[in-house]
DNA sequence: CCCGTGGATGGAAGCGTTTACATCGCGCAC
DNA sequence: GTGCGCGATGTAAACGCTTCCATCCACGGG
């Protein structure tokens, strides 16, 4: 705090060949101290550290990185607005897992959002130019390049949910997404609901598509055909999911029964239901998906499909981990699929 | 999306000498093809880009920002729980002004979290090794070496909130956090509350401290003395902010009046208040700070202070990029205040 | 007393860029 | 027909670090 910035201006960074003459050792040693690694005489060892001390020498990322051809940095793309990534747990639980998976190692974690064309350049840019080791993509939409890109530059990767696209030779970690629509829209029929209608997540996401799969294998399986006008896509969002029930309630006012693919989205739902004067569930009975905090204090509590996303965060975590470590002679390609399961409440 | 990568393993990525060669020219040349930069004969620009093209040559980040010495990218860091980050108003709002204002530079927003001893220790190796070439930091706590590490790497910083302890040459936004816990005590009294107590923040945090004396400054010119009994310290949560209200309600049962220093919080102090019987405002008036967006929806709606946040993170990106371009010769040390204001609802 | 052994150390070659600085033509004014 | 200026290009020196390899030294066994 005293003699480390030799005046203003450009305050002149020590350098390790500075810290080694000034203790007297050559460049080498200096750097096998620095970096804790080989075998340096207590003598030598107290010296550099001594001028280390002295002089506020803090070593320069590029020039390590140049060589090692490391930054022990991981990144966690969002490709998704701010407002989705602040208000929809999901990340918030995937983030915490994540986070508390690599904060016992030495790799240092960082967040990207891409908002924008703009930014989303940036962040291809960002990651295939060196700056991150590995990289957890999060909430791929269809056409996204970054799996292309990233299995071309040979980076490590992990998505969360399965990529779209055939070049998608990526590990991945996913909910069953299909069969969580299953036992959702399932148990709709088991508590006589026939006039089942779903608001979808957007159709260019993996799980919006494969939840409503699921939709349609079981009203399939009940021997019920799915129809279009019974089918209305939300964005993941409280007023997406407001919006797409409301238009559902026009479009077929019998419904009894709905599927929502998200729980925020079943907050609106549930909003546009109570508008429409309907109760719930006595006149539709509404499933939700993701077991978000709030799906427990709705009006009605939320009877919801959950995903254990602690336990898929962990998985991403290790799959990433496995793939840095091994370096070249990992060509592991693992799909770890959660299996879901149906929590009932209230509204089902 | 070919012939990029020369078979499994090691890819050899290209490097911009063989780029060179390839396009029949001097590194030099290609380089400033890259850039964009010089002048350089359309000729030779063509062969360049072309040879790039295809050989999917990737400049290698770390050599270009050992001799340039820039990273182009700056970071937030969130000196937070993860909970608190994705779950307070506050920080997303905050995000989106900074990342909203980046976006259209050049520079790469990075968001890194500090949720434990550990990874404190990180993100300061992180920052000051040359990772980053500005941040911004959110979410003081007193004791956090941060701002002086920076300071003293001569790393352009700007913090929201005024720093603490005397090392503090940094530039800061913040709210006028007295003032604001002034004015939210001000309405209590003129709606007639006299026993008013508060829920603080962490004193650990300066906009707790500040708010607090804000209410004592209150107080103080209606000719009431601050007590202790009538203060207790949240943690900004919820939970806290519910915990904190019951206390001081079982130890104060007389009180009609209460500053909570956050939305947060304050919606736990509702549910603590409704547990106990108290009708608001017609038993106890409630006064919240940060008019987050559910403050409109709570029962009843809450009375509270407004801080601009869309502004002050512009500000502070503003204040960021203005270092970060002046290099050198820029000095200032800009403090930007920014006034709050009451919103009034039914809560008070 | 000499040699072998092994640990500590130093020399120096890169890692892939950028960027002075020198060089080279070429056209134009004289 | 020279010389000059200027734009395009190349040469090579950094940037700060890691690491291979060689060297050196002390010590113990033959």
């Amino acid at each position: 705090m005293s003699t480390q910035s030799p005046g203003p201006g450009t305050p002149h960074r020590p350098t390790l060949g500075e810290v080694a003459r000034s203790a007297g050792v050559s460049s080498a040693t200096a750097s096998r101290v620095v970096n804790g690694s080989a075998r340096v005489s207590p003598a030598a060892r107290e010296a550099v550290e001594a001028a280390i001390a002295e002089m506020g020498y803090v070593p320069n990322r590029a020039a390590r990185s140049l060589v090692t051809r490391r930054t022990d940095t991981i990144a966690i793309v969002l490709s998704e607005p701010e407002e989705r990534v602040f208000s929809d747990p999901f990340f918030a639980a995937m983030v915490r897992g994540i986070s508390a998976a690599v904060a016992e190692t030495d790799w240092q974690l960082v967040l990207l959002m891409i908002q924008s064309p703009r930014e989303r350049l940036k962040v291809e840019r960002y990651v295939t130019q060196g700056h991150v080791d590995g990289v957890v993509l999060m909430s791929l939409h269809s056409g996204d390049r970054l799996p292309d890109l990233l299995a071309g530059a040979s980076i490590p990767t992990v998505t969360s949910g399965r990529p779209t696209g055939t070049a998608g030779f990526v590990s991945y970690v996913d909910a069953d997404n299909r069969g969580g629509g299953r036992i959702a829209v399932d148990h709709l029929l088991s508590v006589g609901r026939t006039r089942i209608a779903t608001v979808t997540g957007p159709m260019d996401m993996v799980p919006a598509v494969d939840r409503f799969d699921g939709y349609c294998d079981a009203l399939r399986g009940a021997g019920i055909r799915p129809t279009k006008s019974m089918v209305e896509a939300g964005d993941f969002t409280d007023e997406g999911g407001e919006r797409a029930m409301t238009t559902l309630l026009r479009r077929n006012p019998e419904l009894d029964g709905v599927f929502v693919a998200s729980d925020p989205m079943a907050m609106g739902a549930l909003r546009a239901l109570d508008k429409a004067g309907r109760r719930v569930p006595e006149d539709v009975a509404l499933v939700g998906f993701d077991d978000i905090p709030m799906a427990a204090y709705a009006h009605p509590p939320l009877t919801t499909v959950r995903q254990p996303l602690d336990q898929m965060a962990a998985a991403m975590a290790e799959l990433l981990m496995a793939q840095l470590s091994d370096e070249s002679t990992y060509d592991g390609l693992d799909h770890i699929i959660c299996s879901t399961e149906l929590v009932r409440r209230a509204s089902a």
